[in-house]
Order: structure tokens, then C-alpha cells, then sequence
DNA sequence: AACTATTAATCAAACGTTTGTTTAATTCAA
DNA sequence: TTGAATTAAACAAACGTTTGATTAATAGTT
């Protein structure tokens, strides 16, 4: 069985799931985006359901291995680790909205709950780490006494705000209507350096 | 028409919603839910559609007149104002996640451009509010030169990730299973707290 | 108050489509 | 030639919606 040709559909899958949820686009509507076989969906992932499941399971990993990796770089201050998280999670972002874009859906909905627990998994997995960074911040007396979670809260519920739509975005930040905030570095460049100014003002004396 | 009826059938309908998405619940889930036939739907509101316009507009309005009356009571100062601002919509929201939950839900969805519009529109105008706020106090120069919509964005996204998911805000602040973070006060608290802490941080000198 | 005419509300049943999935036949590659 | 890949066609089930009959409520007339 060619993983090539999984790929290919997951790949097509993505930004029509991205667009119209999971129940709002058919099978037939995948087949067509992926050219391939409306049967095809079904020989190879048995199911519409399970192409979800191995979507999220191909991409989920994402963000962890960057994170690890600031963790343990012994060379890195706290607050050099937190900036490090912030370039990296703003990056990581803007350059998958439309995973992104299906994880929040999917998150949003209360049915689903083996799913909808995988990727809170993975989120709070995440979260321990940027929690564990802060914590011991705090440990040092480098950071003031915060509270960590809702630190990590204010931290990715931002960059998720302005992902939430691009058209939100667009009116926002009042740019033009072409404007595409995920590809234009300028916008990247402020989002980072407001998270790094409201962040430093919080975490530091 | 009965006006009670339909209220009737759009209050059933916003936790389904909210729990299966649109498409992810039939008229004939509705029509269980609210205890009527399933013609009932189509007789009331003409269509599927038309009941989700109604229920949005029927409940959007939510925000908007405490935010006029804060904006506009000269007893208050720029920094009063905002911290209002924060205590009003952590409690609109925790007061109202299924609302909120379809809201967005249906940002995060690319198609059904008109109703996706209407939605930005009240986040837009509810946006441009703050940013007066926080534009007056930095031309007063009682607030540092910020980035008056990324802090907005960080503003409502702290409070949306907490609301994402009962389940993941569970997991977060590590409370109990049963623990309901949109009821416990101590936790409303909690939020207030660090979302005041945090914007004084970074909007006073 | 009693009867009639008119409108509103409710219902079970059916409509035509679309859904996810399966089948059986066929093509392709090794 | 054998097994995997692909296809068009068919499947039952579920979908949103409409129908036509029936009941409930309201208004008008005597």
C-alpha cells in the first residue's frame, strides 16, 4: 500500500478540512481535491474518520522536537528560552494555519472525545514545558511570582487570535485586503515583538 | 407566529450547536432537543440556515452595551476602563461558552462568507472600542507606546484559550475532573487577576 | 352564548438528494 | 499470472425539506 498516495490525499485533505470542518466536506469533495477515486478514501484509510485520525497523527508532532530542544539547551537563559519559544511557536503557526486552523475546530467541539483528547494531549504537553521554563524563572527570582499557566494562556491564546481568521486579522490590523498576514514578515515581526515586550513586562522586574 | 417558540427552539438548539458543530447536527437532533416535529424547524425559521442566522443575531448583541458604558462613564480612567473591560467579558463569556463556542467555531470556518462577516463584525467593533481606550491613554501618556490591537488580541485570546476546552482548561490548572472552570469563581478570579496583572504590566510605566 | 369561518400550529409520512461505504469488474505492475 | 490499485456503479442510511391532513386557537356573526 503506497504511503505515497496516503500522503498525497492527506495533503489535499488538509486545507478543505481546514475550510469547511470535517462533517462539512464529503468524501466525494476529498476525492475530487486529491484526484483520485471517491473509493480510494476508503482503501486507504478504511474510513473517513480514520483519515481525520491519521491527518492529525502525521502532522501533530509539529511543534514538540523545537521545544525540547530550547528546553535543554544549557546555553539559553529563561527568559532567552522563552523568547526562543515565542520565534519559534509564532513560526511554527504561520506557517501551518490551515493544521492549525482543523486542530481549534476540532478542539472546539465537545463530541469526538478520543480525538478531541489526543490533541489536548498534545497541547498540554507542550504547555508543561513552557511551564517548567517559567517556574524555574521563578525558582531563580529572575521572573516575578506569576501564575504560570495562564502565562502559557496568554502566550499562545494570542498568537491564536489573530490565526482565528485572516479576515479578522486583516480588519485588525487594518492592512489591505490582499494583505496575507501568514506570509508577510513584517506582520511576524510585530506579533513576536509584542509577545516579547508584554511577556518581558510581566515575567521580569 | 409564536415569537416564544421559536426563542424556545433557538435555546435548545445553542448547546447542540455548540457541542456538534452545524452540519454535525441534524434537524432531526434539533427537533428531539427542543421536543417539537421536525417541521416545526422549517415552519418557525424556513430553513437550517436561517435558524443558525436567527440564533446569531438573536444573541450577538451580548458585548456591546457594556462596552458603550464603560468606554463612555467620565468617572472612570483609562486604566479603570480597561480593567472593567476585563471583568465584564471574562464574565459575558464564562456566562455564555456555548455562545461563544459556535462563534468560533463558525470564524474558524472559511465558507459561509456572509454569516462569517457578520461575526467579524462584532468582534471588529467591540476591537476598535478597546483600542480607543488604550489610544487615549497612550496620547495622555499614562500608558507606554504599545501595539494597541496585538494587545487586544492578547486580551480576548487569553480569555478564548481557557475557554477553548473545558477538558484542556482542566488538564491546564491541573484541578479535579469534575472542577468547572466557567462556574468557579476562584477561578474567574484567578483569570482577572493575571489578565489585570499582566496589561498593567505592560501598559503603565 | 353558540355556531361558523379563518388562521395558526402540529403531525406523520414522503420527497428527492447526498452521505459514507461496499461491491464486482477491470487495469496495472512485478 | 498473481496481487495490488483503480474504477463505475450500487448500497442503505441519513440528510434537509415539503406535503396534505388534522387539531387548536381566534375572530366574526347571529
Amino acid at each position: 500500500m503506497s504511503t505515497d498516495k496516503k500522503q498525497h490525499i492527506i495533503d489535499a485533505a488538509i486545507p478543505l478540512f481546514a475550510e469547511k470542518g470535517f462533517e462539512g466536506c464529503s468524501i466525494r469533495d476529498l476525492a475530487a481535491r486529491a484526484e483520485v477515486n471517491v473509493a480510494m478514501i476508503n482503501y486507504y484509510f478504511g474510513s473517513k474518520d480514520n483519515l481525520f485520525v491519521e491527518m492529525v497523527a502525521y502532522k501533530a508532532t509539529f511543534m514538540r522536537g523545537k521545544l525540547d530542544e530550547i528546553e535543554n539547551n544549557p546555553g539559553l537563559s529563561e527568559i532567552e528560552k522563552i523568547d526562543a519559544i515565542i520565534e519559534s511557536y509564532v513560526d511554527r503557526l504561520l506557517s501551518q494555519p490551515y493544521f492549525h486552523r482543523i486542530l481549534y475546530q476540532e478542539l472546539l467541539r465537545a463530541d469526538r472525545k478520543d480525538l478531541h483528547e489526543k490533541i489536548i494531549g498534545i497541547f498540554v504537553k507542550n504547555t508543561r514545558t513552557l511551564r517548567a521554563i517559567i517556574n524555574r524563572g521563578v525558582e531563580k527570582k529572575i521572573f516575578k511570582q506569576v501564575d504560570p499557566e495562564l502565562t502559557m494562556a496568554t502566550l499562545i491564546g494570542t498568537i491564536n487570535q489573530v490565526m482565528l481568521s485572516k479576515a479578522m486579522c486583516i480588519m485588525l490590523v487594518e492592512e489591505k485586503e490582499d494583505f496575507d498576514p501568514y506570509t508577510d514578515t513584517h506582520f511576524r515581526n510585530r506579533l513576536v515583538t509584542h509577545l516579547k515586550q508584554i511577556i518581558h513586562a510581566y515575567l521580569l522586574h
